[in-house]
DNA sequence: ATAGAATAGTACAGTCACTGTAAGAAAATC
DNA sequence: GATTTTCTTACAGTGACTGTACTATTCTAT
């Protein structure tokens, strides 16, 4: 986060930074819930204590790396062009920005990268701890958005609307994550063509929401929604 | 959930009751996080695996009395008038259906039942595993909804709109809870007066969705969102 | 340089949710 | 009434997380 300022501030990095990378080593190896705090300490060589003093829950260790996605998010969205949308700018930075972690992976080679994006998605596919956690992560992002939202609509107190907009777009988000997850453990596509489909699905669910559900999913009819525009 | 049968049955039945019954009784007393297992074990007299037997979480035990809520949701849908859209449904579901919970609390007086909305609200708002739990039960609940919107729609394999559309109505959800929360937390109104508002407020939402949200915020004007229909 | 204030790290003891197992008690089945 | 099934219990354990008090290190100011 912020630049460490003498001896004992480096130090702190470093011990941060030691346990951080000390974990995600043994999660690669073993998977999550397999590793234990206790061993990460072992391994690390500090005490289990310090290990809880840098980082609260053992989650916070796997989602270290994601730490900074809601202020990246908010950034992007307040420096968007005067005139645009939060949707659009919102859809932006998903697409654009790197893709905002949705396939974002750092590895030596693609091979490498699409292995450990897998062995991501896997652990937090069978860890109930771990979709808690990104439920709560998505939750505070949602709401910090609902407040820029709010105070940019200047939204009388007590509206829901711009939570129900956070809500939304998030949700889009959402859905693009698991859309990922699903064909990345499937290991039916290579990544170009999951880069393709995950382009078109984020369009047509955006599209979706700019242009309302005024008529989706009517009974009776059956009918599919209107209007692929 | 099924009729019991046999004594066998019944009698399990009964212990499911009591220890359920015993656990809401010492929450109502003492607030959720203060309240044990081992403490609501001994209160019921029975083995502290016997509670974990029935309930395989402590949330369980606090979320017990809205075990239905999932299946009257997806069942009034499924009932719905044809040319009904799940949007519409789903707003008369929470208005309508003694409001789904959102307001509905047994009480001998009127008094009696908002106090313990409001407590219920308390022990949430302070427990970060209450809240967590909540989130996993509108996930559940979010995903069995996209499931039947997708199968109205006949909606291609992978496609996400359903559960776009499936986040942005349960989030409507979301944000009327959290109304409800925020007054009745503050204490400042009357039952009646939040009951209309919470009405006004998912109009709001819900007419918001419907027609879209291609105007929605923009930057630089600064301005409200448009047209209150 | 060094005394003293601040704080990172550790050892230790404890709490609590939750699990597995084996054995006893009660009810269903034959 | 014997046998089998299953509910319940006692017991022993795991693992995340907390609080406390002590040690060691680094910072500050003389």
């Amino acid at each position: 986060m912020t630049e460490p300022v003498g001896l004992r501030g480096r130090k702190k990095q470093q011990t941060r930074a030691l346990i951080a990378e000390t974990a995600w080593r043994l999660f690669e190896a073993h998977g999550f819930e397999a590793v234990t705090v206790g061993a990460i300490a072992r391994e690390a060589d500090v005490a289990e204590k310090t290990v809880f003093n840098y980082f609260p829950t053992k989650e916070d260790l796997f989602y270290s790396p994601f730490e900074s996605f809601e202020q990246d998010l908010l950034g992007a969205l307040r420096e968007r062009p005067a005139g645009e949308t939060v949707l659009r700018a919102f859809r932006t930075f998903l697409l654009d920005g790197s893709r905002a972690g949705l396939l974002a992976v750092r590895g030596a080679t693609a091979v490498e990268a699409r292995r450990r994006l897998r062995h991501r998605h896997r652990m937090i596919a069978e860890s109930p701890a771990l979709q808690a956690r990104e439920r709560q992560i998505m939750s505070q992002t949602t709401r910090a958005l609902a407040d820029l939202i709010a105070a940019e609509t200047r939204a009388p107190a007590g509206d829901i609307s711009a939570m129900v907009v956070a809500t939304a777009l998030v949700g889009v988000h959402a859905a693009l994550i698991e859309f990922v997850r699903r064909r990345t453990l499937a290991e039916q596509d290579e990544f170009r063509r999951l880069a393709r489909d995950l382009g078109a699905q984020a369009t047509r669910a955006f599209d979706l929401l700019e242009s309302g559900l005024r008529h989706y999913a009517e009974a009776g009819s059956r009918s599919r929604p209107r209007s692929r525009g």
